[in-house]
DNA sequence: TCTCATTTGTTCGAGTTTGAACGTTTCAGA
DNA sequence: TCTGAAACGTTCAAACTCGAACAAATGAGA
């Protein structure tokens, strides 16, 4: 992830203030900074964020570091002054990953938590069952927490078996990103997730608008998001009336460089056959390696194959930009610590709540427009 | 993007306050302008552009930054104190019914209106898309309201058109205990609904619990919500492995007085030949009278047949008091009037969100206890 | 039509923000 | 403890923005 040389200003420089609440964001996200990295990444010299830094620290807003920030720690001794409150509750969160996705996750809850004056502690940890529970663990015996935010892994039995646990806790638990299926007691256990079927829903009738009428997806199955999009483009084409046995589904997982590049001509030439026209892209980042593919192969895009990702994380970098499914991200951190604080203020008489949010369609170029040349993809449609 | 270099002002000026709702839209979109961007494209000087800045700041509308103005930011210490939230809105709320179920989701709504600072103008209407629509339509005529939180009707093609209508409104629309379908472009309606699937699972996973291992359903198919009961007992069923097949399902819509002593003696006909020793019953104004036609034909309740009420209006009347499942209505409507005042305060950038809230199981009398004979109904049951 | 109040534009000195250069401080590893 | 590299802060200059003062334009009411 270190391609973040092209700064994202290229045009536009932002204010002062708004590079400080930038600034603020990364570190509600990553609870610490460099001065290097953010200057990097905002297109600014580091002396300038260095000021940014002095003026936020003046505010006690931030603690500085030698090399970067933190977020106001109790170490730091200059903070001393504008401390009204003690914090009401500490709430766990335990998240499956702390460098793709969850960043802006977490950054949208500490932003909420500041608000409701909840102490947020964040801890990583793999996409796995067993670890998502050590970490749990950890957290209700080394940090005495009021509530429990977390993003369980799922699958399979030991899934099962954690999803009973949490249900089980003592202490209030809200799920962001995650459904607990039907058959597993989990009466108590409230969410917020995002709405990916929806999005993918969204995607795949924002193509037949602009003129598409055979649609492909190409997933990634090792994500948990995956199903979900499927299924989201599964339904809208069901809606539509385009014959789902005829369009194209192709599965990336786990292939790298030469394999994906020869997965990727395999998936034009399905799309040269079936008349395929454009293709619902699952993780943005694989989308800009496909519309890469595309323009290395000579493929017009989006003339003649319009692409829309899902995620948006990097899909403006591509050239062209990439239409994008943007999840509310923010929101489902900032959602979460609301339940949470809710819970924590209403007690067990408040009903079990559960969320779902519709994320966004980001329209770039890589979309727009009619197809060309749909005479002769039905030609050899044909053949 | 300096290309707007004919000011749209050809033919006439915007006087100041049209400017400063301009800027305010811009500021909107983009999250931030520059004086200079905005003069050239309205067409005025720099120095306009400033003062209107100045005066939007005043009123803390905007956060002053050296080149421009940004959406109000909370490290803006100039505005931090202010909120007045003077803005108060007007909220119309149209309800299908208000004798039944919908006292307390009004009461909710009213409440949290209080603490939100909300005016909250009811309607009430008939379970008819067409008359849905006529009183929408008289409150966004007569009252000029901002928001709406509606029930509507959604059978048939009227209630498709309804919601599409209402999709395009102006003003934010919450439902209240209705979903939309997915085949229909609705992807600006909110709603808050209650869980009625999830709730009848639990009252058929009380009475497994209990000993139960035959339980059927009966119903009232004039209800919009007697569908999602029955889906929630289907689902709970094939969780616990019952054969639905064999399981009792009747429906006692429209029956009167005769007509439903005797639509009862042959559900408890039905009941004795299948082994079934437990019943769910929608509505509980229906389970009251169940359960009396129980007593009266000397079936012990709960010995003989458990009974589980779905909704709690009066199922603490009945001798025995009768097991329910309590929809939350009150949070419904509380919620929905969360949503809305988010929604005001927010605008466009929030994400649409959609709540499930779970009811609750009021465990009462009539469903406690194993079952009776249970070695005579297994018997029966082999035959 | 005239007058007055309000709004808008121009000019220009004062004030802000940013980055480069360079000397000082801090940190981590030997 | 020493040392080199990185981080930091001061100073200065360039570019730009801001607002006061005054002038011009506009519109409402007498």
């Amino acid at each position: 992830m270190s391609s973040e040389q092209t700064p994202e200003t290229a045009g536009k420089s932002l204010f002062s203030l708004q590079r400080r609440e930038r600034l603020m964001e990364e570190l509600r996200a990553h609870g610490a900074i460099t001065v290097r990295d953010i200057a990097a990444k905002l297109g600014v010299s580091e002396l300038t964020i260095r000021r940014d830094v002095n003026t936020l620290a003046d505010e006690g807003l931030v603690s500085r570091v030698h090399g970067g920030a933190t977020l106001p720690s109790p170490l730091d001794r200059s903070v001393s002054v504008g401390r009204p409150s003690a914090h009401s509750y500490s709430i766990g969160m335990v998240v499956p990953s702390l460098d793709y996705y969850w960043p802006q996750v977490i950054s949208g809850a500490r932003g909420e938590a500041e608000v409701q004056n909840l102490r947020i502690l964040v801890r990583g940890s793999a996409y796995d069952a067993a670890d998502n529970r050590r970490q749990v663990q950890a957290l209700l015996d080394t940090q005495n927490i009021d509530g429990l935010i977390v993003a369980p892994d799922m699958s399979g039995d030991h899934g099962k078996e954690l999803l009973r646990w949490l249900n089980a806790l003592p202490i209030p638990v809200v799920m962001a990103e995650r459904r607990a299926p039907l058959e597993i007691p989990s009466h108590r256990l409230e969410w917020v997730a995002t709405d990916h079927s929806f999005g993918a829903g969204m995607a795949v009738r924002h193509l037949w608008q602009e003129g598409h009428r055979m649609i492909g997806c190409l997933t990634d199955s090792t994500s948990p998001t995956s199903p979900h999009v499927v299924r989201g483009w599964k339904q809208a084409l069901a809606a539509l009336k385009i014959p789902l046995e005829k369009s194209i589904h192709e599965d990336s997982a786990k292939l790298d460089n030469g394999d994906r590049a020869k997965h990727f001509d395999h998936v034009l030439e399905l799309c040269r056959s079936t008349g395929t026209t454009a293709m619902l892209v699952h993780s943005d980042t694989q989308a800009v390696a496909f519309v890469q593919h595309c323009v290395d192969r000579g493929v017009d895009v989006p003339g003649s194959m319009a692409i829309v990702g899902y995620d948006d994380e990097v899909a403006y970098l591509a050239e062209p930009a990439i239409s994008a499914v943007r999840p509310p991200k923010n929101y489902v951190g900032k959602v979460a610590v609301q339940l949470m604080a809710a819970r924590l203020a209403e007690g067990r008489m408040r009903p079990v709540h559960r969320i779902d949010l519709n994320p966004e369609l980001i329209v770039r170029d890589s979309s727009l427009g009619a197809p060309r040349g749909v005479a002769d993809v039905l030609l050899e449609d044909s053949l």
